[in-house]
RNA sequence: UCAUCUUUAAUAUUGC
């Protein structure tokens, strides 16, 4: 009885994107791309699933119709591009809006600065900014947020102040995603007086921390094992109107375990359960780790037992806490019982899962094993990172083993193995 | 007529 477009828009934004696509195929003689704001809602609700392929394919489909994309159109998948570092595509595009005859505007040049941001090419983002000059399109705050934490991340943390003065200086006034950016690197960085020294800055200037500024600072405080300060700004924001979200909640869970009090973990997971937020996938991955952590695994395999039964499928990171957790417990048989667990469940292990039995048999003075599994991630196809490598390198120095060390040292050189 | 589409910030697991 609907409108097709308007069903459309409907079941993207209700998530069943296979029926929508399948609505997609059967009207796409009946002038279905005509209502092209639904199409692109559905481009970017199949980007956000992972499933950028099914949205080019659409994407070819509406062009071998003859239809011109639009420029949100094309920002969109320019954006897809972006998300996932393919920034050779995303060029692609670029230059097809060209020879189409639509100008890429402020917001396609801040996807692409994002993303060469993220790729990690800052070299690029400097050419981009002078193009923009070129053409009369001013950076805007957008623009200076995504470049300041690829800075932020590169450089020194302590270049905050100086580069937010630049972008005042540019003409843009820092908003409140600036200033979460600088909290937020400045936390992870473990500077957490500095990143606290921003947050009231960010308030002197008439900024009201939301929920985001807050799980910022209260995540650099939890990381450096301030929990009473952490708790203090929990405490604020409620005091302030603000709702805590589940990321709150987990990052002060999280903390606590770490701080070894599981106590108050479970006594806040029962006040987020009764906020009405009930345990996550993040809660319980964090639960599982940290209660292993704090010495009480039995608990933890009681949680796990609890996620399978309330029908949470028990993820990698879930897989991997659990891992880690019995080989720290000298249990290495049930931690590689554990890792075969996954592929059973249709689950593929990541760097994360090697990582973590290496340092394992590392630990049991098993280094050999170690480096076979630094083989067998090859084969897998799961590229060795520099947490792998150094893994089993520092176990060869601590045998005294110069020469084996000095081996995977130049191996890694060789890799040139992404870094941590 | 209006509205609806695109860009930037926060949480869990591995080595030192």
């Amino acid at each position: 009885f609907f409108p097709d477009d308007v069903l459309l828009r409907g079941l993207v934004k209700v998530g069943q994107l296979d029926m929508a696509l399948q609505v997609i195929g059967e009207k796409a003689e009946q002038g279905i791309y005509k209502n092209v704001l639904h199409v692109n809602m559905l481009f970017k609700a199949l980007i956000e699933a992972n499933r950028l392929i099914h949205a080019l394919k659409i994407f070819a489909d509406m062009k071998g119709r003859g239809i011109c994309p639009t420029l949100v159109c094309y920002n969109t998948l320019i954006s897809g591009f972006c998300k996932v570092s393919m920034m050779d595509e995303a060029c692609r595009l670029v230059k097809e809006m060209n020879t189409v005859g639509i100008s890429p505007d402020l917001i396609t040049f801040n996807t692409l600065v994002y993303g060469f941001c993220k790729a990690g090419g800052i070299v690029q983002v400097f050419v981009l900014l002078e193009e923009m000059k070129e053409k009369g399109i001013k950076p805007d705050v957008v623009t200076y947020n995504s470049l300041l934490r690829a800075l932020l991340e590169a450089d020194y943390p302590g270049k905050a102040q100086q580069l937010l003065t630049v972008i005042k200086d540019k003409g843009s006034s820092p908003d409140i995603i600036t200033f979460t950016t600088i909290i937020d690197s400045l936390g992870k960085a473990g500077k957490f007086k500095q990143a606290s020294k921003f947050f009231f800055l960010m308030i002197n200037e008439g900024i009201l921390p939301n929920v985001i500024a807050c799980s910022s600072l209260i995540h650099g405080l939890c990381k450096q094992g301030h929990m009473h300060a952490a708790t203090g700004i929990f405490e604020d924001m409620k005091r302030n109107g603000l709702t805590p979200n589940r990321v709150v909640y987990n990052t002060l869970i999280a903390g606590h375990c770490k701080a070894g009090h599981p106590d108050r973990a479970w006594s806040l997971v029962q006040e987020m359960t009764k906020s009405g937020f009930p345990k996550d996938p993040y809660t319980y991955s964090t639960l599982i780790s940290g209660l292993a952590k704090a010495g009480q695994l039995e608990r933890a395999c009681e949680v796990f037992e609890e996620m399978r039964l309330a029908g949470c499928r028990p993820s990698v990171v879930v897989h991997n806490s659990l891992i880690d957790a019995y080989c720290k417990t000298g249990h290495m048989d049930i931690a590689c019982r554990f890792f075969g667990d996954m592929e059973q469940r249709g689950l593929v292990p990541d760097v994360c899962s090697y990582n973590t039995l290496i340092a394992g048999f590392c630990r049991a003075g098993e280094v050999g094993i170690a480096c076979s599994i630094l083989l067998q991630m090859q084969e897998n196809k799961c590229g060795a990172d520099v947490i792998s490598y150094t893994t089993i390198i520092h176990a060869f120095a601590k045998q005294g083993n110069q020469a084996e060390a000095l081996r995977i040292l130049l191996e890694m050189k060789k890799m040139r193995c992404a870094p941590d």
